[in-house]
RNA sequence: GCCGAAGUGGCGGAACAGGCAGACGCGCACGACUCAAAAUCGUGUACCCUCCGGGUAUGUGGGUUCGAUUCCCACCUUCGGCACCA
């Protein structure tokens, strides 16, 4: 009940009123201070959409929380804030809408930096940076001849990702998903060939996987590296007929003996020249159904291998074998050389390409398990096969498989006869109707014994053997499946990496473990190959066919190529007059005079590259454009950069690894490396927040309409509330649906925050315990909190302070409203909450009559004597179960907390009859006792 | 298919060296205040039983341990990423 004298809370009052102090003293500003330690806590800017949506505030509250709590500690805290402002959303507003990009996008920032404000964030806007201001892109574009200027930059004609409704290129980090859709607006791309800007990300791919001076979360750690898919192998160089080189990569040069053929993408420059006479129109056709179909068609994996041979062969370098030379669109130009050695025994999918075009499988890894040594394709040609084997002379036992000779078990005995069967394979003579097999009946030969079989099931050996050695083969499978299955070849020959080397000339017999690096230095020595690392990552694809974007500072002169613009006469400005036309081309392009400039060089007419930069280059350096945002002889101060960087905590969603976080770390890298930047690591420690979803559990859009507006959340709760709220619902790491229920229990929460400590109680008290129980919960509640702010788990802090707030209104029940303990309480709490909720705290700070401002304070120290606890609550198990708790002092001996336990009646009903076996005492906490 | 993360009440979640499972909040039920409602305050709230008391519970099944949400193994489910990468 309000008195007359107890004021009232007004969120809407107080908050606006400090915001504006807090403005005007300038209690945000961070300044370079020697004195202090300093801490550089970033959050990742947003793209200046329109209106700040929740998921930003979840995004940006907590970690403001903790910049504060930094700042409380007595760090110096830099926590900036600005505007990712170039991009494709505000073209296609202009293109809707009939505004200028550059209208729409400053009108949006405007809105949301005042709702910035009102969220009540210690944002120095002083340090604001705008990626579209001349003054910010000019140093973009710096970087880039800096990264030109140093050879990583480059330019090349290649087959890019387009995204056909956005009519611009993509980097491939920006195609998402298996139908291969554009990150922004979802519709799938296609493949263009366009003269396009990269950078050489790949030069960094080897220090990208290196996280050992980072402290980022294993999540992203998994998958970047992923992303950039480190492989080792080999490079191996074959030859064809007509002594060109043939390079091929290899993660398996231990299997080179068993290529049987070869496979090229169909874009491969030497496809023309490999290509016979006869084959060529076959080729052709092949090449142009391949051109004709989407990336999607083409990458998927459940579609059937298709390919065709060129009539070209190439000479295997280690046993001078010739193999047929294939195209076939699972090849792809794109990764390691365009070309792959076949090796169908040890590969999936040479396997299948094999099978359906009936080319030899020839196995050259033993499993050295003593059952499979080698096991070939299918037959309901069993007859076929049979003969086959007759004609060559190789003697073999065979037993049929099934009732109904669905097909045949072959073995093989002794090396002799497993060599003529190699040579077999070789020759070129192959059953004509292999590419008809629908069923799937595989022919095992085995090298360890000769057994005559009635039938494979009727051989009890055989498979108890398989079984012990696979059992996942074994398990809910009849004998048919088992040796029929595909499962039971993959594990059998597709994982057969550690076995030893077999048909492999002088190398036959090297163990698995040393087989590759053996292999590989062979080669090398010979000049044949050698060992290679090849990675997934490709270049950053940079060039973008629009306008709201950076002008990359390229000249293209008649005489001198692609010329940098140099550094005096940047920023290359963006025209504001253009023209958007229906076609969705670039209005760059289109602009009647803009490209027409002068060769930088020579003075000559020259023409200025149309394209702009992607804007995730823009983001890739905003962290060192907030340290000095005006500053015109570089990109960023280099005394602001000497104190302020490495960045210690970065924040923002896991949706960025395998994007900016990236490009970021290369960014940072290759600037180093320019002398531009110091040290290995942009970004010191890096956390991320889950996502806020409607009430719905769907993700919010317009269109479900479940999206909660922070603006009318401030209105009717004010900052605090909601800030509370964002820190309390869900982990900040994880998300959760948004609850308009859960809001109001936070709001009734800072309600009784104010009126606990506004409204008077009873007076007097001389309880010594309450005041001892207030102090300890006080203190533990400090400690909790304190941690939880370091370790970001933020939703423990606040529900903290809700169980310190529910002992203080006991406390004040207990008449110790006004005492010296209720004051400590109160001051702590306050401070505590400062943080969290800004507003109410400096508002009960300043009534308090303590001096301005509470986010000035120091954060107070933990009064250990006053945590400790003086009792405990022993737990007494019998045999692992609760069965009596026992209060006792904290400091109690073993002996005597043993002799109470068994001193207490719950216990003696137990033990009664019982032999007392053995006691288990953990102080303070727990004892067990085992009958 | 490969890689990774996560499974705890009706819901969000807590349990921070292997030691009281379910803190805190939402929701719900009952009560106080009120003519009434809202607001506020109080009490209760995992499940089952024979309700004194006992039993069962942290995705499932095993294991280690005096003791497992926590460690190990296998499996199931969900989510995220990659996807013919040689």
């Amino acid at each position: 009940m309000s008195t007359p004298n107890t004021p009232i809370y007004n969120p809407a009052e107080i908050e606006p009123k400090w915001q504006k102090k807090w403005d005007e003293d300038g209690l945000n500003h961070s300044d370079i201070d020697p004195a202090k330690p300093k801490h550089y806590a970033l959050t990742m800017l947003p793209y200046p959409s329109g209106d700040l949506h929740i998921g930003h505030w979840f995004a940006m509250t907590p970690p403001d929380a903790r910049a504060r709590f930094k700042r409380m500690q007595g760090y110096n805290v830099l926590f900036p804030m600005g505007f990712d402002a170039f991009g494709l959303p505000a073209e296609n507003a202009a293109i809707k809408n009939k505004v200028h990009p550059k209208e729409w996008t400053y009108r949006n920032i405007e809105k949301m930096r005042k709702q910035f404000r009102s969220l009540g964030a210690m944002f120095d806007w002083r340090r604001e940076a705008i990626s579209a201001d001349p003054e910010y892109y000019r140093w973009t574009q710096w970087f880039f001849t800096q990264l030109y200027n140093h050879g990583l930059a480059y330019r090349k004609s290649a087959q890019v990702d387009w995204c056909p409704h956005d009519n611009t290129t993509l980097a491939r980090e920006q195609v998402w998903g298996e139908d291969r859709h554009c990150e922004r607006c979802g519709t799938p791309v296609i493949k263009k060939n366009l003269e396009q800007w990269f950078f050489k990300t790949t030069a960094y791919a080897e220090q990208l996987l290196d996280f050992s001076q980072i402290d980022w979360p294993e999540r992203v750690r998994t998958l970047e590296t992923n992303w950039i898919g480190r492989s080792e192998g080999a490079a191996v160089i074959f030859t064809t007929e007509k002594d060109d080189q043939l390079e091929v990569f290899t993660t398996r040069p231990d299997t080179l003996w068993g290529a049987t053929f070869m496979v090229l993408a169909p874009e491969h420059p030497l496809v023309a020249k490999l290509t016979s006479v006869e084959q060529k129109a076959e080729v052709d056709a092949y090449i142009q159904d391949v051109q004709r179909m989407s990336d999607i068609q083409r990458e998927s994996t459940d579609k059937e291998k298709t390919g065709v041979f060129t009539g070209g062969y190439a000479i295997n370098p280690v046993n001078g074998r010739q193999i047929p030379v294939w195209i076939a669109d699972y090849v792809l130009m794109s990764y390691g050389t365009g070309a792959i050695m076949a090796v169908p025994a040890h590969d999936e999918r040479d396997f299948a390409f094999a099978i359906k075009f009936g080319l030899p499988i020839l196995p050259v890894i033993d499993r050295n398990d003593g059952i499979a040594k080698s096991l070939v394709f299918p037959g309901s040609v069993a007859d076929g096969f049979a003969a086959q084997l007759s004609d060559a002379g190789i003697e073999y036992y065979a037993a049929p498989v099934g009732d109904e000779g669905e097909g045949l078990f072959v073995t093989l005995y002794g090396t002799d006869q497993i060599e003529k069967y190699i040579a077999m394979m070789r020759s070129a003579i192959q059953p004509k109707n292999w590419n008809e097999v629908v069923g799937a009946q595989w022919v095992f030969i085995f090298s360890d014994g000769v057994r005559e079989l009635d039938s494979v099931t009727a051989d009890q050996e055989i498979l108890a053997k398989c079984k012990a050695l696979y059992p996942a083969v074994g398990k809910n499978r009849t004998t048919m499946e088992m040796l029929n299955g595909l499962d039971f070849y993959k594990d059998v020959l597709f994982h057969s990496e550690y076995g030893t080397m077999i048909h492999s000339g002088t190398f036959s017999g090297t163990p698995g473990d040393i087989a590759k690096q053996k292999v590989s230095k062979w080669l090398e020595e010979n000049n044949k190959g050698k060992a290679k690392v090849n990675y997934r990552l490709r270049d950053w694809l940079i060039s973008r066919q629009r306008y709201w974007g950076a002008p990359i500072p390229i000249v293209y002169c008649p005489t001198h190529g692609a010329v940098a613009v140099p550094d005096d006469q940047l920023p290359v400005l963006l025209p504001d007059d253009v023209e958007w036309m229906p076609t969705g081309q670039s209005p760059l392009k289109l602009h009647p005079t803009w490209k027409i400039t002068t060769c930088p060089t020579c003075g000559g007419p020259a023409e200025r590259e149309t394209d702009t930069l992607d804007t995730f280059m823009c983001s890739s350096w905003y962290h060192l454009r907030y340290l000095s945002p005006h500053y015109t002889q570089g990109p960023f101060d280099p005394k602001e950069y000497d104190y302020w960087m490495p960045v210690d905590t970065y924040t923002g969603g896991i949706e960025h690894a395998t994007m900016h976080l990236i490009y970021t770390r290369f960014f940072h890298k290759a600037s180093r490396d320019m002398g531009i930047t110091k040290g290995d690591e942009p970004m010191l420690q890096l956390r991320n927040q889950g996502m806020i979803l409607g009430e719905d559990s769907e993700k919010m859009s317009k269109s479900k309409g479940n999206v909660r507006s922070p603006v009318d959340l401030v209105n009717s709760y004010g900052a605090d509330v909601v800030r509370a709220y964002l820190i309390f619902f869900s982990r900040w790491d994880q998300g959760a649906p948004w609850s308009s229920g859960g809001i109001e229990g936070v709001n009734r929460w800072i309600r009784r925050v104010w009126v606990t400590i506004v409204e008077p109680g009873p007076e007097g008290s001389k309880d010594e315990n309450a005041v001892r129980n207030l102090r300890r919960k006080l203190h533990q509640t400090l400690r909790s909190v304190t941690r939880d702010f370091e370790t970001f788990e933020f939703n423990t802090i606040v529900s903290g302070l809700m169980e310190l707030l529910n002992d203080m209104m006991k406390a004040k029940q207990q008449g110790l409203y006004n005492s010296p303990a209720w004051k400590e309480a109160v001051e702590l709490f306050l401070l505590m909450l400062a943080p969290v909720s800004p507003h109410i705290s400096e508002e009960l700070w300043a009534w308090l009559g303590k001096p301005y401002s509470i986010h000035k304070q120091n954060w107070p120290k933990v009064d250990e004597e006053a945590a400790r606890e003086d009792e405990i609550t022993l737990v007494v198990q019998i045999n692992g179960k609760v069965r009596d708790r026992i209060q006792l002092p904290a400091g109690i001996t073993e002996e005597d907390a043993k002799a109470h336990t068994l001193a207490s009646a719950a216990v003696q009903r137990y033990l009664e009859g019982k032999t007392l076996r053995q006691i288990i005492y953990v102080p303070g906490k727990l004892i067990n006792i085992v009958i």
